[in-house]
Parts: structure tokens; sequence; C-alpha cells
RNA sequence: GCCGGGAUGGCGGAACUGGUAGACGCGCUGGACUCAAAAUCCAGUAGUGGUGACACUGUGGGAGUUCGAUUCUCCCUCCCGGCACCA
């Protein structure tokens, strides 16, 4: 799954990044330390026969640690445990204060939100294991920072290397022991001259403040080498060299290896919940685990089940549980744990591909269909949703049932909408959010602060800030009040022209009336030109510099829509430029100005036919944003089938080629003029027509001129000195 | 705390590959039409100075690269989203 995020291209490159950190491969070394006066009877584990070239006895108790830093393994200075872990429940039973603070570590947030801010708390074991190199005794710590679901559940601390270990060893007295210097520390030292400023002491070691590069690898963020020292034998090696010598004499001893560990969890199955999808599984006490017959699939939960907090409450349900064994006709339980909802989101778009299958997951016909070409949903899923729909698919495609490798070609995510957040909080009680519809924003009798108060008993009502726009903050925004007052074409059409869909917006209705108002001017339009007659086509050659013009600036148009909606996807600058061919088709016909006492109106049979083209082409740019108008307009415009049936207009390359085009001229990078130069202009002409102009000699004259920049169709730039 | 994203006029936003900053829309101002209003149409609208032509300043803050930076590099501030202390 990290590797294939490379086979798609064009998903956003944020939510790329999202998923290959949320898969957190990381590679180091997995290496135990001996238990000291522990057997691994006494943790309840079985004995197992230790590899060749161990040093370990049989029933040796080991800590497993897991360590992207082997490098610094020689300033390891204790060890931490979590609070579930097996040492640790050992050391427990003898020590009533250790059984009540690993109690208490059980009871905590596991919200990472929480515990990146929480007071790291630990407490010593009173055990110590063995060091694999050094065979200096190491004290054992429980820690309330160790994840028991993550590796081993514990870890090797190296606080001169470690931010997390050195505040923990700070805090409980522990030593720390420097074996990583920079090459700038070790320069200073020696009393080298060029770094022995101020500036340079942030690369000294000093155990009693953290410094950043004390916990980065191979080099600092500025490049300054780092590499081992109090190392012993691995004294000046750098990270991946001492690594690997690290790593091969733990091997030596049979006491450890390199690793690669991953940070993805498999929650699709084991995040439990009454209400997923129930996995059709029978546990027999003679026959084992029996999968459930086809014919009484599916399973189906009871929908009366009423969770209480404690537990799974399907286990509660003997209706539920107890039933026969399939295969022996014995009493036998169901199983009650559930699959995640991420799992039925996973793959129902593959089913919904294969839609006739009566017999299978999927069929063939989803080959056909899938992948999808382009998906749209929420940035919110950029992790979950959208990696568990890689992992299925994969699964999927193993087992045969599918031929591709991902789902979906193509991602759009679109930003989240924010709005105000309401609310008020009673002296004992909920805290209760009002719609922001509901609320009105004013300025108080004092003319200074702005206050917000409920329109219904027009109270007061605390400002919670801007946030998502959720259902528990009550601050969301119903479209269908918009599609009522204006409908929903203008409803749309504003929408699309806010900003750009992957762009977190900030919700406001200021503006809606821009939206009706264009698409009135361009009704109005449409049927001004119908009401005048049918049109002629368009003759290429016989049309004026005026019509040619129009002509150009529609084909413009043109590319350039077609480009915002394939390749681009804005549909914000899609719109802005119709409307600015709107504008332009207002003044090239203006015979809908109330007046009309200027001079602009082309009613000339070319006029028209150049119009009819214009307007033709309006409506199929328009169609996939205003589905209804435009409708509605095409058929006016005299075509009967349907818009959405019309062939997307191609752009005629003859209407765009114009004789000229203007420059921007610069002197010293500021615009001081602009040139009208021949398409064809060789850049000496260009040059000299640009120092002729009158205001760029006022910034000329007297000065030397050090060079030209002509960059061909866009601009000239005078460098003086 | 970590990860991801963002900051441009009064407001939403545009500027796509380093090349005219502010397209388009809202709002506002003035005008036309009207007995009047609404609607509609026309014009103006980053700030400062100037009758004007123009000039100076300006894309969250500070440095840098470049003939030229909203765009690239480094540092900082604030805002939004996500989060499982990942060893």
């Amino acid at each position: 799954m990290l590797g294939d995020l490379a086979k798609l291209p064009d998903w956003p490159e944020r939510v790329r990044t999202m998923q290959a950190n949320w898969i957190g491969k990381s590679v180091g070394v997995r290496f135990a330390f001996r238990v000291n006066g522990v057997t691994r009877s006494a943790l309840g584990s079985p004995p197992s026969p230790s590899g060749r070239g161990s040093e370990v006895e049989d029933d040796e108790a080991l800590l497993w640690v897991f360590t992207t830093r082997a490098d610094t393994i020689m300033g390891v200075t204790f060890c931490a445990v979590a609070a579930e872990h097996p040492l640790a429940t050992h050391a427990a039973r003898s020590n009533v204060k250790l059984a009540a603070f690993i109690d208490e570590c059980k009871h905590g947030s596991v919200m990472e939100a929480d515990m990146a801010t929480m007071e790291k708390k630990g407490m010593p074991t009173g055990l110590s294991v063995v060091h694999p190199l050094t065979g200096e005794p190491i004290p054992v710590w429980v820690g309330n920072y160790v994840l028991m679901s993550y590796g081993e559940g514990a870890v090797m601390a190296v606080p001169a290397h470690d931010e997390r270990d050195f505040y923990f060893a700070k805090q409980y007295g522990l030593p720390i022991k420097q074996v990583i210097t920079s090459a700038i520390e070790e320069r200073r030292k020696k009393g080298d001259a060029d770094v022995q400023g101020d500036g340079y002491a942030v690369f000294d070691f000093d155990p009693a403040q953290w410094k950043e590069w004390y916990g980065e690898k191979g080099k600092t963020t500025t490049s300054v080498s780092l590499y081992c020292i109090n190392s012993g034998k691995y004294n000046d090696l750098e990270y991946s060299a001492a690594v690997d010598a690290i790593a091969a004499d733990l091997n030596a001893k049979g006491l450890g290896e390199k690793k690669t560990m991953w940070r993805l969890r498999d929650w699709g199955i084991s995040r439990q919940r009454y209400w997923g999808c129930p996995i059709p599984i029978i546990h027999c006490a003679h026959c084992g685990d029996v999968p459930v017959p086809d014919k009484d699939l599916p399973v189906v939960l009871p929908e009366d089940c009423v969770p209480d907090g404690s537990g799974n409450p399907l286990n509660k349900r003997a209706d539920f549980v107890n039933c026969k064994c399939p295969k022996c006709g014995a009493n036998a339980q169901r199983e009650t744990d559930t699959m995640d909802t991420f799992v039925d989101s996973s793959w129902y778009y593959a089913r919904f591909a294969s839609g006739r299958s009566a017999s299978a997951m999927v069929d063939r016909e989803t080959d056909y269909w899938m992948p999808v070409d382009q998906y749209i949903g929420g940035i919110e899923h950029a992790i979950l949703h959208l990696l568990y729909s890689r992992f299925w698919s994969k699964v999927m495609r193993d087992l045969k049932l599918v031929s591709y490798d991902e789902p979906f070609k193509r991602l759009l995510t679109q930003g989240m909408v924010l709005n105000h957040i309401f609310f008020r909080k009673p002296a004992n009680g909920r805290i209760q959010y009002f719609n922001p519809a509901d609320v009105e924003v004013k300025i108080d009798n004092t003319g200074i602060q702005i206050v917000a108060i409920l329109k219904s008993d027009g109270q007061l009502v605390e400002d919670g800030g801007i946030g998502t726009m959720s259902k528990s903050k009550n601050n969301g925004i119903d479209p269908q009040q918009l599609i009522e007052l204006h409908g929903a074409d203008t409803a749309r059409l504003f929408v699309m022209f806010a900003a750009p869909p992957e762009q977190t917006l900030e919700w406001s209705d200021a503006g809606v009336e821009g939206a009706a108002r264009f698409l009135k001017r361009l009704w109005k339009l449409v049927h001004t030109h119908v009401g005048m007659g049918t049109a002629a086509r368009v003759e290429v050659a016989v049309l004026n510099d005026a019509q040619r013009a129009m002509r150009r600036m529609l084909h413009e148009t043109l590319a350039k829509v077609t480009d915002d909606y394939a390749r681009r996807r804005t549909f914000n600058t899609a719109i802005a430029s119709v409307m600015e061919l709107i504008n332009a088709l207002y003044k090239f016909d203006d015979s809908h100005r109330v007046g009309s006492t200027r001079g602009g109106d082309d009613h000339s049979t070319q006029g028209r036919a150049v119009l009819q083209e214009a307007l033709d082409n309006v409506v199929i740019m328009l169609a996939p944003i205003v589905p209804h108008i435009s409708h509605a307009l095409w058929q006016a415009l005299g075509h009967d089938n349907a818009v959405i049936d019309a062939r997307w207009p191609s752009v005629d390359a003859a209407a765009l080629t114009r004789s000229s085009i203007e420059l921007v001229v610069q002197v010293n990078g500021k615009l001081r003029g602009h040139i009208e130069v021949a398409l064809d202009a060789k850049p000496a002409d260009i040059e000299a027509q640009a120092l002729a102009d009158a205001n760029v000699q006022r910034f000329t004259a007297g000065k030397q001129i050090k060079k030209v920049i002509v960059v061909p169709g866009k601009l000239v730039n005078v460098v003086v000195a």
C-alpha cells in the first residue's frame, strides 16, 4: 500500500503524504535485554529454546524492545515498559504502590492530543535487565507514555537523544549519557577558531537542557554531521554504519536483528462495535470455528439491542448468541465481534458495479466499470476510508475477484465548509448550540462591540468561533433554503463559483444574488436574440474586425473553460470566464440596454450569426453547472435535442489567430509602458520599440542600459545601472 | 505536542511553468430610466499624492536567491483540519 501510492499521480499530494505517514514504515532493530532474576515461567511465558549462538538460558526471561536508534544503544540508562506489560504485572505482585500506579495508567486517556501534553509519569519496578553489549545492569521502569499495543510494549530509554526520555530522566533523576556528538561540537572542543562564536554554542551538549540536535540522526537539519562518541568500538561511526555494526553484534549474540515496523494497525476487524457487519462464524466445542452455511446468510443483528456501556451488548443476547453447530448439531455460540463500518464503505462501490450477480460478492462485470475514474470525497476521509478501500481492493485482487490494483484513479478531496458556532452554557447542564441562521450578529448599544443574539428570545449567545459544519455544533446550513429562495441552478452556480472545491470555505451566502443576476442576464440575452428571428451561419471570410474579435474571444473562452473543467477542475474560474464573455456579448449587442443610446448594436446578418454561435457555446459550457436553465435555453436557441446530448464544442484554432500582440515594458522590473508588436517581430525590433517608448525613456534617460531581456509573447525588461 | 493545509482590497476569490498583482462576483459610490421606489442598464472602486498624464507603497511578518518573487529557499506569527506519546 505504501509502494502503490506512486501509482496514484492524480491523487492530491497531501493525501498521499498523510497515508504514507499513517502506514508509518519504520526500519530499526528489535533486540532483547536479559532480565535479572526472573524466569520465563514466572511471567507465564512458556520456555523457548534459544537460537544458535545465544547466550540466553532456556528459561531466562527476555525484555524485547524495538528501536529506530540502535546507534544510541550505548546511551541506554533505563528501560520503560507499558502498564500492561508482563514484567510490570510480575513486579506489581509484590509491590502495592506499583500496582496502584499501573491501575491509574490503565484508566488514563489514550487520545494522542491528550497524551502529547500530559505529564510523563513513571515508577521503578525494582527489576533490572542486562545491557546486551556492555553487560551493565539497567533499571526497568513502568512509564505511562509506553503503549502496549505498539511494538513490544517496551522501550530502551536513551535520555541524551530522545526528547521524551530526556524529560522523564530529568523528572526522576535518572542518568543522562551522551553518545552522539556533532562535528561542530568536536571542533569547538579542539579549540577550532572558526566555530567559537555564540551561534555555535547550540551544538554543545548540555545535560541540563534539551536541544533540537540531540534527537536528530545522521545529520542535523542544518546538515552538520553527527556520529557516535562514548561508545567504545562504535566511536566515530555515523548513523547507518553504527546501526549496521550494532545489529550485527546483537545478531551474533542471538539477541536481535534488523526489523521493519508499521504504524498501521488492523482496525477494520479489531475495533469492535455492536452495529458493525456480523462475522458469520459459529464456535462449536467439538468442531471448532465453523462458517455459517450459505443458506443461513446473512446473519442479522438484533435491532432492539441497547448498549449499556459495559462491553459488547451482543454477548448478553442469548437469543443471538446461542445456536446449533451447522456441522454436528450440538449447542454452539455465534461470534459476537463485528467488523467496523469501514469494511462496508471499503468495497460497496465494487458491488454496485456488478449488480446483476446473485451468487457472488462481485463478478467480472466489476472489472468493466472499475476502477472509479473520478472519486469525490471530503478531505476528512483522506486516511481511514480511502486507505481501507485501497486495502480491500488488494484483498479482492489477491482473491482473484477483481483485476485492478487501486480502486480510485483520480481523487478530488473537497475542502471543509466552516461556519460560526454559537452556544449557551447553563450554570449546570449541557451546553446548547444554536444554528447561525437563528442568530443575529449586530452591534450593541455602545456602538462598538459586536454581539450575537438569538432571534427567538432576543438574548445574548456566546460566540464559539468558527469550525467545521457538524450536527453536534448545530452549525450546518441546509442548501434547501437557498434552492427554495433562488432555484437549484442559482444555488449550484453560487456554490461552484465561491471557491475551488478542494479549498476550505467559510460559509456565507453574501453574493448569491450575483449568481441569480448572471442567469437573468443570460436568459435575457438569449431571448432577445431569439426574438429577432433565425440567425444565419457564420461566414468567416466576410466578418468585420469587431465580429472577428468577438469570435476570437468566444474560442479563447472555450479553450479556457475546457481546460478548467478537464484538467484543472477549477469550476470557479471557468464560470468567471463565461461571465466575462457574457459581459462582452452585452457590449457587442447592446440592444438590451434601457435607452440603448450607444451605437454598439450589431444586428447585421453576420453579427447575429456570431451571436448565435457564441450563445450556443455559452449554453453548452454552462450546462454542467446549471443544467435546467441550459436545457431550456438550448431549445430556445433552435435545437431539437437536449443540451445534455449535445457534443462538447471544439476550439476553432483559426479563430484564435491575431496579427499583433501587446507586450509589457519594464525598467528594472517595474512596469513602465505597453507596446504593440507584430506577432512575428524580431527580438531586436521589439527591443528598439520598447526603448523608444516615451515613458520608458523617462526612466532610462541619462542612465546606462546594462541589458535588455525580451521574453517572447510576454514582456521586455530594461535593466539600467 | 505531532502531521496536513492556509493567510492576497471592505468581502469571496484570480494570477496555471518566476514575467502587467487584484480577473470574475459581492458590497459600496455616482449616473441613466421612473411621479417615486424596486428591478434593469452604464461608469467608477487596493492605499497615498496629483485636475490629469503619472508616481510611490502594497500579496500575514522578517531575511535571501533573481533582471524580475503572491509564486522558489530559510526563519517567525496567526488561523483551520486530522491525530493512535509509534520508541
